[in-house]
DNA sequence: GTTGAGCGTT
């Protein structure tokens, strides 16, 4: 039996419901009072699906956990690729793994790893010493954003969502240059028919010159909303990040501001050109925003807010230096709704 | 050729 904590926050939240200046719930623990790991599939909320619930399931489904990509700190300098995808082998079916490095090939001393199921990537964070290469390194859920480690708007203004509807477009970041418009169709329409039947995706748009991102529009924004939750997909060997394509706000109308689930501003221009090229068709139905009429939630620009769904403490493993403080403290220590 | 907290060339 599991307590079905958080759920009414939830799903207030989930309504739209003003969040305020609540940090209470942001800085709730879950799944520490019976110390089991979440590991019901069920995800952070923990609730049961109920017996006879099919019908009413599209009302708010539970979103299983899924693998993320987990950060590695504290690589050592020599380890090569094949030894990193390797050492987590032992933990089951590495699906990405990466050591970050310079232009010339040398290693920034971190990388990416993700497991192929949520129970593996558990055993990985339950590991507090992982020795590579006579290194002790870490390994942690990435964090969900720079900047604000409180989970403060920038405001404090109460939170809106808008209608669901208009959101049924996702921003796929990090992608690779090699990607194609076919491969992002036929992966995320797969996707999309496992959310819902019946639907599909409508558009693909890889802007060229390549950015490095692409926009995925579905039938559903039920879709778009599932996938953000998972938002970690690995596709042609690549790790994206799937995050709501939001419509960009006027800047001059900065009084209506939107809030994303994740407690982040909507249509927050990054300072600056970047979108809006000249030229270019404005088939955007906002007008007087960007050329695509969306762009990616800020702050979680390329790297995606976790689920929400935290690490028990046996699986929280050891902070590496005194600049970690307790759990709770920590960037990735964060309810999100 | 060295190093050792961090957060992924869009």
């Amino acid at each position: 039996m599991r307590p079905c904590r958080l759920s009414t926050r939830a799903s207030a939240v989930r309504k739209g419901v003003c969040l305020g200046s609540d940090v209470s719930v942001k800085r709730r623990k879950i799944g520490t009072s019976d110390g089991e790991s979440d590991s019901d599939g069920e995800g952070r909320v923990g609730r049961k699906r109920a017996a006879d619930s099919r019908e009413t399931a599209v009302a708010e489904p539970p979103v299983p956990r899924r693998p993320v990509d987990l950060i590695v700190l504290g690589v050592n300098y020599k380890t090569t690729d094949e030894g990193f995808k390797s050492y987590f082998e032992a933990f089951g079916t590495v699906v990405f793994a990466e050591i970050k490095r310079t232009p010339e090939g040398s290693s920034k001393g971190f990388g990416f790893v993700q497991m192929s199921t949520v129970e593996e990537q558990d055993k990985v964070l339950a590991t507090a010493n992982h020795m590579l290469d006579g290194r002790r390194c870490d390994v942690r859920i990435p964090d969900q954003r720079h900047g604000d480690a409180h989970g403060n708007t920038p405001s404090g203004s109460r939170v809106v969502v808008p209608p669901k509807t208009l959101v049924n477009k996702v921003f796929v970041g990090r992608l690779s240059e090699k990607i194609e418009e076919d491969t992002l169709r036929t992966f995320f329409d797969k996707e999309a028919k496992q959310i819902v039947d019946s639907a599909s995706v409508t558009d693909v748009f890889i802007p060229r010159p390549f950015r490095g991102f692409a926009f995925i529009t579905f039938t559903h924004s039920e879709v778009a909303d599932r996938l953000c939750k998972a938002n970690n997909f690995v596709i042609d060997g690549t790790s994206v990040s799937v995050t709501l394509a939001v419509p960009r706000e006027d800047p001059h109308q900065s009084a209506s501001a939107y809030f994303n689930d994740f407690g982040f501003p909507y249509g927050y221009a990054k300072g600056g050109a970047g979108f809006g090229g000249a030229g270019m068709p404005n088939n955007s139905p906002f007008p007087g925003r960007d050329v695509f009429g969306y762009s990616p939630p800020p702050g979680v620009y390329g790297r995606p807010p976790y689920d929400g769904w935290v690490p028990p403490p046996a699986l929280q493993g050891t902070p590496r230096s005194s600049r970690n403080g307790p759990a709770h403290e920590q960037p990735w220590y964060r309810i999100i709704r």
